[in-house]
DNA sequence: CTGTTAGCGCATTCAA
DNA sequence: TTGAATGCGCTAACAG
């Protein structure tokens, strides 16, 4: 076979008509006899006919793809979101192209410079946990690039978003602490600054105050989402003089690492200290004891911000952004049922 | 900020120079003066110029990007190895484009395809489940695309391919539980079709062999890998009139799933069945008790498929395919320890 | 219904 | 050291 891909050109050739018609026949255009196109398409399958995107992106100035900046791809959660955007983005049909921060804020902001310069059409970001400032965001605004925040978001943006309502997960795994009866229900949460760290902290806030509990300071810690952050943090928690009797971890996987402390140090869980996660990793209800935990819908949140994403490429002129706060569901398992 | 964005014509006319000269200095041509250089390189600044990469795609007909086809996503093996295969095409200036295939051989094809006529310089492909033919990658070969195989293999091809020593991780599993004093071994594995499961296999029995025991064949079966089918095996080994005193599953979810079960039917691990899975897994040291499995480095795997990839992309005439087998180890934890 | 022509943005050959 | 001209493969006026 020939070095370098067939071209219409060589498919005009062969059947001795003008590249336009093979060029309207393959795109099925309606003024083409059905003979002539009959003729092209059978062609264009004998020499194995692709169509080269990279013309086609360049001569209408769109590719047909979309960028996605993630934080880390070897988690369940933002592989879940990303399967839900890519099933989306097919079915539409528009590709993907992937780049994680991996956290990190100047990676991201080169993740999305690179994306732009593929020209993709529009991006999905979820923030790195190190973003605080958003020039890299106005950018996109003042350029005129669509996009989508998810997950990670920042606030005050016109532009879409999509997230789970953090708060109100954050409030049911707390007020279900409360009725086991736990009395100081420890908060190991993320980074400060983290848009879901905020609005968790305040749904555990708001638990409590409804339930005549104060919120106290020593019981609310911050991780850096390491595994030895997480665990030096646990440590401090059970070496506080007034010990916590539950803890809520910001997500799943800071809850396993607070689970092998505990597990190391002799202690039962629930009975000396009940534990609720976040996210629901598909191994959760394979610890021991099984997790509690809040469901987070991360293929449903990649289907919606995509489908939001193509929404607003398809008609720029009407779109207006949309802000979806998916429901959280608690999951109740062993490891808080005192 | 005007819409459309800025072309090396638009600094060009700034500039009163030529294109050719804005793209030369924009290329570091050695023959641009230094002065013309940079000022095309602040003009470029000032206007916030990005190269299109589509043009210049479409120019040198390189779009400096690697297509990647994996069964899943959200598994954290293969998205271990796509941060590998990640990270070193961006150190070499090339991107990923990534497609699943969730092991479907119609949506691989189709896969494939797409990334085609993406114009990918390059693909690192691991095979779904269903896969079994192979004219998909004949035709690449034909059509003189580059690319490697990795982990889901298939052999007889004048192709690299990258793959963990399957066998061996195999017969060190089993002649763990061999000197662990079980005497009933079964393997719990997957499609029998599957390059793994073939190899992994020859491990099981050449450990067994060595050992003066016998392949009990109904000791072997092979799972669909969804959870039903997981569990519904392990029940009907369980049920056997000469039940197995430990389970070598073909993956971690695999072990996870027969755990459950296990746990379910109030059998101890590993006192009434040891239990060793496959792929070492974030949590797998997080279960109860903490589960053996065989090491595979993910990063790694994805970095070399990458790094031979792309020496083949930089050398085309002289590049010899390499078929790398990495070692892979065995991690010894409670599940297994008698 | 089909052919001719003109670019999309860029790299590169050939001239100057 | 720079400019003019050409074409990568394709789509879309515009003409027949």
């Amino acid at each position: 076979m020939k070095k370098g891909q067939v071209t219409i050109r060589d498919i005009a050739l062969k059947l001795k008509i003008s590249i336009s018609t093979v060029s309207r026949a393959l795109r099925n255009s309606p003024e083409i006899k059905l003979e002539t196109r009959q003729k092209v398409l059978a062609m264009a399958e004998k020499l194995n006919y692709t169509p080269n995107v990279v013309a086609q992106s360049l001569r209408v100035n769109k590719t047909k793809t979309l960028g996605i900046v993630v934080p880390e791809l070897a988690s369940h959660f933002f592989a879940s979101n990303i399967s839900g955007i890519q099933d989306t983005a097919y079915k539409r049909g528009y590709n993907v192209m992937i780049c994680q921060s991996n956290e990190n804020f100047d990676q991201e902001k080169s993740d999305i410079r690179t994306l732009i310069s593929s020209r993709v059409d529009g991006l999905l970001i979820s923030l790195s946990r190190e973003t605080k400032s958003y020039e890299h965001l106005q950018n996109l605004i003042d350029r005129e690039i669509p996009f989508v925040l998810f997950d990670r978001i920042i606030e005050g943006l016109p532009i879409s978003t999509v997230t789970v309502n953090d708060t109100l997960g954050a409030y049911k795994a707390t007020k279900h602490l409360i009725e086991q009866g736990c009395k100081r229900i420890a908060f190991l949460s993320g980074p400060e600054g983290m848009y879901i760290c905020k609005k968790r902290l305040a749904g555990y806030e708001k638990a409590l105050q409804e339930h005549g509990m104060a919120v106290d300071a020593e019981l609310v810690v911050h991780s850096e989402l390491t595994e030895r952050s997480n665990k030096a943090l646990t440590e401090d928690l059970l070496a506080l003089k007034n010990r916590p009797d539950a803890i809520f971890a910001i997500n799943d996987p800071v809850a396993i690492d607070v689970m092998k402390v505990l597990k190391s140090k002799g202690m039962r869980i629930p009975e000396d200290i009940a534990l609720v996660g976040f996210t629901n990793m598909p191994v959760s209800d394979a610890l021991e004891p099984s997790l509690t935990t809040v469901d987070q819908p991360a293929y449903e949140m990649g289907r919606l911000a995509a489908n939001n994403l193509l929404d607003q490429l398809m008609d720029p002129e009407g779109f207006q952004p949309r802000s979806v706060v998916l429901d959280s569901e608690l999951i109740v398992r062993k490891s808080s049922q005192k």
